[in-house]
DNA sequence: TCTGGGGTCCTAGGACCC
DNA sequence: TCTGGGGTCCTAGGACCC
């Protein structure tokens, strides 16, 4: 039995979400800014036809703005977090299988649904998309759009198409054209729209004469895997209908953490540098104990702001091994700390400083030290330290309790100028309708 | 003045081992 | 004068994704 992959993917997802709570942006053109309100992370379609590309500084298109009256808000994820899990709950409802791939998307299974005798029946199939999209509207009140194909790769693909071709009213299947259609339809579309085809990859293909899909697809895959690598090939195969590529429907868990972020002003002084680092290397322990791994090494990475180019650059980044894998706050902290101090040079204007956790592991293997000194009873009361610590941030929000090296002026925040409320997740900040 | 954040996978090359 | 070879592991860097 032939395979049927679905991708459901949200229109503008950001935008969207702040139109389900703010009708007044529907038909408006409207942006969302990423941290410290530096590039457009999303468009409405209105902003896309006026020509602005993904990842415009915001600075950059103050005239276009004034002129067109974009609105621009600052990105509110936490708002975006909890759509999203209403989109994936209610999704989940459509196949057993489901995979998450991000904030916006995800791949469903279809294989098996809507088969007659003698194969799929593609028209009942576009009508299960349809109401995909319906349910979707109805209960999130989110576009989506949804493409289907044999291979996750094609799946994608048709996700393009219905997006961007009307005509299919927001489902499009590889599979419901013939043949010859099909190759039109990928002569039409350039090698830089394959999932996997970034803009270097599609530089190098354009100058061995492969501009469309089509040429990709009838490409041999092993002469390119040889000039590429074995990503390109699978490409290929994927796109002839040969499956490649597996729906992960367990999400593994992470093999690194990372928490970084551009100063909401330039930092030079040391104090302000190990503060950040505190509050990052908090963050990402929060999600390593959420994730339920302890870390074996922590990475450190301070850089000045690299588009300042009369200001003297600098960057650097050490990895500091753990003596023993943790998840403790506060044994991460001093790592990371340590870390900083190595690699921090008087004399510059830092825009950055990240943490990575890396060498994650389940906590289980722990193995005991020759000259391990940790106390078993401290152990555990400091595992009781940061559960607490976790259950009281959870319930009263993010930094309600932390440490005091995090530091009280904080003017190294990031800047938000216009962000929406967190109308789902907190109460203070529910939506209110008037009755009129 | 103002330019994001968080991930994954693959490959090449060096270190190291026997 | 003559100076191996094959395998594995690790890391850094590049490319990609959203």
């Amino acid at each position: 039995m032939s395979r049927v992959i679905a991708l459901v993917d949200a229109n503008n997802f950001y935008v969207s979400c702040e139109r389900v709570f703010n009708p007044k942006l529907v038909g408006r053109p409207v942006v969302v800014l990423s941290n410290n309100d530096g590039i457009c992370v999303a468009r409405s379609n209105e902003v896309k036809a006026l020509g602005v590309k993904m990842g415009t500084p915001w600075f950059q298109i103050q005239d276009l703005a004034g002129r067109h009256g974009i609105v621009a808000l600052s990105s509110n994820y936490t708002l975006y977090a909890d759509l999203s899990n209403r989109i994936m709950a209610t999704l989940a409802g459509f196949s057993p299988k489901q995979e998450v791939y991000s904030i916006d998307e995800c791949f469903l299974d279809l294989t098996g649904m809507h088969h007659r005798m003698g194969g799929i029946d593609h028209a009942a199939l576009i009508d299960f998309g349809q109401t995909i999209r319906t349910r979707v509207g109805r209960w999130v009140g989110l576009p989506v759009c949804v493409g289907m194909g044999s291979t996750k790769t094609l799946a994608k693909l048709a996700n393009h198409v219905a997006k961007k071709r009307p005509q299919f009213s927001g489902v499009f299947h590889y599979g419901q054209i013939s043949a010859r259609e099909q190759n039109q339809l990928l002569a039409g579309i350039e090698v830089g729209e394959v999932w996997g085809v970034g803009r270097k990859i599609a530089e190098r293909l354009k100058q061995r004469g492969i501009h469309s899909v089509l040429d990709l697809r009838d490409a041999d895959p092993k002469s390119l895997r040889n000039t590429f690598s074995v990503v390109l090939e699978r490409i290929i195969l994927e796109l002839r209908g040969e499956s490649c590529l597996d729906l992960e429907d367990i999400a593994p868990a992470k093999q690194q953490i990372m928490c970084s972020r551009t100063f909401g002003e330039l930092v030079t002084n040391g104090k302000e540098l190990r503060e950040a680092a505190t509050a990052y290397t908090t963050r990402a322990a929060e999600k390593l104990r959420a994730q339920g791994s302890v870390a074996g090494a922590v990475q450190v990475y301070v850089r000045t702001n690299p588009f300042k180019e009369r200001d003297p650059q600098y960057q650097a980044a050490v990895t500091i091994p753990l003596i023993s894998p943790t998840d403790d706050t506060l044994h991460l902290v001093k790592a990371a700390l340590n870390g900083l101090q190595q690699i921090h040079r008087q004399g510059y204007r830092y825009q950055k400083v990240g943490i990575t956790l890396l060498d994650l592991d389940a906590p289980r293997s722990r193995q005991m030290q020759l000259f391990d000194d940790a106390d078993p009873v401290e152990l555990h009361s400091r595992k009781a330290l940061m559960s607490t610590l976790d259950a009281i941030n959870r319930q009263m929000g993010t930094g309600t309790l932390r440490l005091a090296a995090e530091g009280y002026g904080q003017r190294w925040k990031v800047k938000s100028e216009s962000k929406s409320p967190c109308y789902t997740t907190r109460w203070d900040e529910l939506a209110v309708a008037y009755a009129r």
